[in-house]
DNA sequence: CTAACTGCAAACCTTTTGCATTGAC
DNA sequence: GTCAATGCAAAAGGTTTGCAGTTAG
């Protein structure tokens, strides 16, 4: 648990990067998000602590956490718009569904595509390192309310 | 069958829309390509079989495409940078894999993620519609060139 | 004929960069 | 103290939009 809560933080410091108040505050609004969060919104939400931190110092520091792999970088298959999304590089592989209908982003577990790793590489000789697995359809709710949808 | 091959051209005029010289410039570009395009190479494509055409006129056509679900956008995990790709919706599913050595995107055929949208289906209710599955790594070339590399 | 489409230019929005200053270690 | 990181402002993409003229159906 702790170790989760700090991992940010102690993978910066490994790299030999700074620990500044400015990233300490998107750790924390990355690490406590309940959604994800774009560039502009993690600035918004920065200003309000600190309200001199600038735009890009944002983009910045997302930037570089990205670069350490510290954080993944998603589109959400542009169902809201063309923004690019940030969450907190998890541990296990998950999937993102992204319901067209009321744009919610479930992330269920499991660990089935381990087989598609080992599958694609016997298939192709190609190593996957990361894998992005997204499927954008609609929510067991918005399915119950438009039940005269096809398909 | 014939239905598949004009389809992009078929499904605009379906859909009441116009089949403009510069459309079908678009539309042949997208159907000739050899590897996937994004709008400004789109652009300068087209440029070359009419130097009129103008770059908001593909934006244009490439967002109305997109709009009637004829193509599907691609950011490609952001490997080659932020640019968006555009390819025409394939009737069967198929797989990225972008290789962060050379920036070569593969797409290897198979059907064994239908197991993927029951199993998803089953799990948490939600129904995907477009799935959309990403790995970058390294393909067996590049593999092959830099044993000693580190990663 | 006329609504859809295009070219043009300017605006827009998101992200990046050069530079002087600040601050973490 | 030193070098990384920040704030600032300006630029740099990439994409969109209002409008007048053009064109497909």
């Amino acid at each position: 648990m702790s170790v989760r809560r700090n991992s940010l933080s102690d993978r910066l410091r490994a790299a030999g990067l700074r620990l500044t108040n400015q990233r300490r505050i998107v750790i924390h609004l990355l690490e406590n998000a309940d959604r994800h969060l774009d560039a502009e919104k993690v600035f918004r939400l920065a200003r309000r602590k600190d309200p001199n931190i600038h735009r890009a110092t944002v983009y910045r520091t997302l930037s570089t956490f990205k670069k350490l792999g510290l954080v993944d970088e998603l589109d959400l298959m542009h169902v809201s718009g063309d923004r690019h999304y940030y969450e907190i590089r998890p541990s296990t592989f998950h999937i993102h569904l992204i319901c067209t209908g009321c744009g919610s982003v479930q992330e269920p577990g499991g660990s089935w595509w381990q087989e598609m790793k080992s599958r694609v590489y016997d298939e192709t000789g190609f190593k996957p390192e990361i894998i992005r697995l997204e499927m954008s359809g609609l929510c067991k709710a918005c399915r119950g309310e438009k039940s005269e949808s096809p398909t």
